[in-house]
RNA sequence: GCGCCUGUAGCUCAGUGGAUAGAGCGUCGGCCUCCGGAGCCGAAGGUCGCAGGUUCGAAUCCUGUCGGGCGCGCCA
């Protein structure tokens, strides 16, 4: 709808210029694009454009005036079927209604169609590769991973709703010091003997103490095994295990799960290196191999093997960049914490080093989020043992509550979370008040059945009363609320949608009453538009990845 | 010192150039003879950290400044 009247307004201005009411730019390279938008204020209209305002200086005419002129082509043929009222307002906006026939129309189609009500044309379609969490196989997934999951999964699915293919990547790393660390916790934690300095403390250390198979812990205790390393292997494949389950009550999932391993093994570090190196940003110092970063802006130059042979967790990351596009990817995105945006320069560096636009390597960072209870900051540590997990923050106030909890928030500012607040708030967060909305709905759909009563089979006449009116024009928004979630990969937008939504319905049943035997026609009316609230309800649920109940 | 993020109501946060700055929670006061009270209505509460600048118009853009967070390894 929104589209509808921006193209209108464009029409509006194309036909003025024709006809001589308003004059031709004398540089039509600086047109100002048409922007449509909704008003704070609802008296002002459905929808306004500031267009006049923003031509005023390159027609050299005062605002209202251009205003007037656009105006009075809405009223016209550039407006039919879809502008009912055009007004002009100082300094010069232009305030436009739109006519009861649309929003009726939008009805109809939400009920012939309701699977698809809420899609878009595809905005940048991409096929992208999306790594999050990522967390390695040392220990269960902490509240501290929790807003990487969350973000990550919202923004796939925000991508996928805007047209773009999209694959969900888990890059872990089962080898190397930490999984010995895990390896050596494991075998003190079996042996009764004091858990290492640098070893993994915690229940779940001693779950798995308890759980390796004989065999296992009788070929890592073997003459001449490295019993760490064999055990931390078999540990972190069973950690690895426990992350998954978590992972899919909160209802993420993974395509790809990558080891770090296979990329050395499988040669994509080493010709990724050797690629730079023909490229000329390549070269030896002190006994290590450094990729020349400040020729891209980085300040400082960056170690791909260290002196002793070995290659950094960067020369890791050069070889998984061109793994990933080998694969097709167009686009790459990566979800990491904020701590970690001293190392984007250097990977996107690299990307650009080996031909690669960096444009198509994007980082996005998620604020810190710093965990307190009843006011005070709770440190979390895997290796001190002392964190909350993931599972204890589902246990305490639900999926989809803690799913609402992160939706509803910019995925890179810091913010604070109190569990224990969460615990004694999940009954009033507001994910419920909108479900409960969607209940309600389906309650008053049953009733209506059993009533005998059934939707409208047409839509005119609908937007007969007030109530009508304005829940219509909430409904109708859906398909704007996506497209703006899609082109800031953001999704509070969507929250705060669903969360009006649901007050607009909240009124609507206050002062409407759908199911009246004494009124069939009426109610037929209402019932058609509650349907249609109801799918709206629950596709803008859907896109958060949030359950729409029947009855709570 | 340098870099990135951040400062909006009592609390947690929306609001990235438009008209009277919003929501949830909390506080105070009302509303169940009728489709679900997990609801509705109303009230109090803000010099958008501060100071300049750009603009017809700034919470939003620019500069400076003060406060908070996170980084600045041949760690991962």
């Amino acid at each position: 709808m929104r589209a509808r009247v921006r193209a209108a307004v464009a029409r509006a201005w194309a036909d003025a210029e024709a006809a001589g009411t308003l004059p031709a730019l004398d540089d039509p390279s600086a047109a100002p694009e048409v922007e449509v938008e909704r008003p704070a204020n609802a008296a002002f209209g459905d929808l306004a454009s500031n267009l006049a305002l923003k031509l005023a200086r390159p027609m050299r005419r005062p605002p209202m005036a251009i205003a007037g002129a656009l105006a009075d082509r809405l009223r016209g043929a550039a407006g039919a079927g879809l502008v009912a009222s055009a007004d002009v307002a100082p300094p010069g906006f232009l305030n436009l209604r739109v006519t009861d026939s649309t929003y009726e129309g939008v009805v109809a189609d939400i009920l012939s169609a309701p699977a698809s009500w809420g899609r878009i044309p595809a905005v940048n379609p991409r096929t992208v590769n999306v790594e999050f969490v990522s967390a390695n196989p040392t220990g269960p997934l902490t509240v501290g991973n929790a807003r990487g999951a969350f973000v990550g999964d919202l923004l796939c699915r925000v991508l996928e709703a805007g047209g773009q293919r999209v694959t969900r990547e888990y890059y872990f790393n089962d080898s190397g010091a930490q999984v010995n660390h895990l390896g050596a916790s494991v075998a003190a934690v079996r042996r009764g003997e004091p858990v290492p300095d640098d070893g993994y403390k915690g229940a779940y250390v001693e779950d798995l103490a308890r759980a390796v198979p004989e065999d296992v812990w009788a070929a890592a205790t073997a003459e001449g095994a490295a019993t760490d390393a064999v055990l931390g292997a078999w540990a972190s494949h069973r950690v690895r295990a426990m992350i998954e389950a978590s992972l899919a009550r909160l209802g993420v999932r993974f395509d790809v799960w990558k080891s770090e391993a296979s990329l050395h093994d499988e040669g994509w570090v080493a010709r990724a290196v050797e690629r730079l190196r023909e490229a000329g940003h390549v070269y030896e110092q002190d006994g290590a191999t450094w990729f020349r970063s400040t020729t891209f802006g980085d300040d400082k130059d960056r170690v791909i093997y260290k002196s002793n042979g070995w290659p950094t967790y960067f020369a890791a990351d050069i070889g998984y960049v061109t793994e990933k596009f080998s694969r097709g990817f167009d686009h790459l995105i990566y979800i990491w914490g904020a701590d970690h945006h001293g190392t984007i320069a250097r990977n996107k560096n690299a990307a650009q080093a080996m031909g690669y636009d960096p444009d198509h390597y994007q980082v996005l960072l998620i604020g810190w989020v710093r965990f307190v209870a009843d006011g005070v900051e709770v440190s979390m540590s895997k290796r001190a043992g002392t964190f909350v997990t993931l599972d204890d923050l589902l246990d305490a106030v639900g999926t989809d509550a803690a799913r609402w909890f992160f939706a509803s928030r910019a995925a890179h500012v810091e913010i604070d979370f109190d569990i224990e607040l969460a615990r004694k708030q999940s009954a009033e967060n507001p994910v419920y008040y909108v479900q409960y909305a969607h209940a309600r709905i389906a309650s008053i759909v049953r009733k209506a059945a059993e009533a005998g009563l059934s939707p409208a089979p047409g839509v005119e006449g609908l937007l007969a009363g007030e109530p009508e009116a304005a829940l219509v024009r909430v409904v109708a928004r859906l398909p704007e609320v996506v497209e703006d979630a899609v082109v800031a990969e953001e999704t509070q937008g969507v929250t705060a949608y669903a969360t009006e939504l649901a007050t607009q319905f909240h009124a609507f049943y206050r002062d409407a009453r759908v199911v009246d035997t004494a009124n069939p026609e009426r109610s037929g009316q209402r019932l058609a538009l509650a349907l249609a609230t109801q799918t709206t309800l629950a596709n803008a649920l859907a896109l958060l990845g949030i359950s729409a109940p029947d009855s709570m």
